[in-house]
DNA sequence: CAGATATATTGAAGATTGTCAATATATGAA
DNA sequence: TTCATATATTGACAATCTTCAATATATCTG
């Protein structure tokens, strides 16, 4: 960046380079939370999970899910265990069977925040 | 879902559920790319990078980034190929040092891409 | 109750990721 | 050329992630 030299000695100091700027427009829990939510959702499978409950939010079980996606059913049960972890999702047993919805108003939450994200860069 | 059952015989089928549905909104490349894309900015340091970038765009040298980031000079390195490497930021070489910046319409595109994909689990 | 189905959990194995010390490469200065 | 600085790369290690077979749990049916 700029130099740190004061002139006013002989001794060489650095130039040309690397004044710490105060920085930091985010959080230190800020940037944490959008990591592991950006995390949450950067897994083709799980995106592909939200793709269809979205379509069809709470007539979903895990079987249908099994069939429409190329990972066992455990594998569907792990994934769909993230996402209801981190509030995307919810599950209601109806008999045998698990349905799954979309958790809207979390990923609105979601969306605002990768929003906000994006904000920030954009007024440099 | 719904049943499959016909009625029509007396053999017993899969009552009540898993009835395939046709779906995919989502291109199996379009679910991939958008899953690299949100991996690559799914990490704090990553993100802290990009901000710093967008408020300081090309006037950042890699030790003003070490300095103002809690990991060594080679990590800072690392992230910094990634995110070279993904497009979301360049870098130029001015005498010793390496300058990087933001590459705001690859950044837009990102930005539009994950848009897009939250348009889409709204139409439900 | 026993048998069948739906889902979750466990545990193991392989793949990927993040970090850093050591080293290599590039540039500038003397 | 030799030294110093800036950045990149390599290689190793630990941690995390992904997947699945095996198994457990829960529900329904008879």
């Amino acid at each position: 960046m700029v130099a740190q030299n004061t002139d006013q000695d002989s001794v060489k100091l650095r130039v040309g380079c690397c004044t710490p700027f105060i920085d930091e427009p985010l959080t230190e829990s800020e940037v944490t939370h959008l990591a592991e939510t950006l995390s949450l959702l950067a897994h083709p499978i799980r995106l592909r999970i939200l793709a269809i409950l979205a379509r069809h939010a709470g007539h979903v079980c895990v079987c249908d899910l099994e069939a429409a996606l190329p990972v066992k059913q455990p594998t569907v049960s792990h994934h769909l265990r993230l996402l209801r972890d981190g509030g995307l999702i919810e599950g209601e047993r109806r008999g045998q069977w698990i349905y799954y919805a979309i958790h809207r108003e979390a990923l609105a939450r979601v969306r605002a925040m990768i929003h906000t994200f994006f904000d920030q860069l954009g007024e440099a």
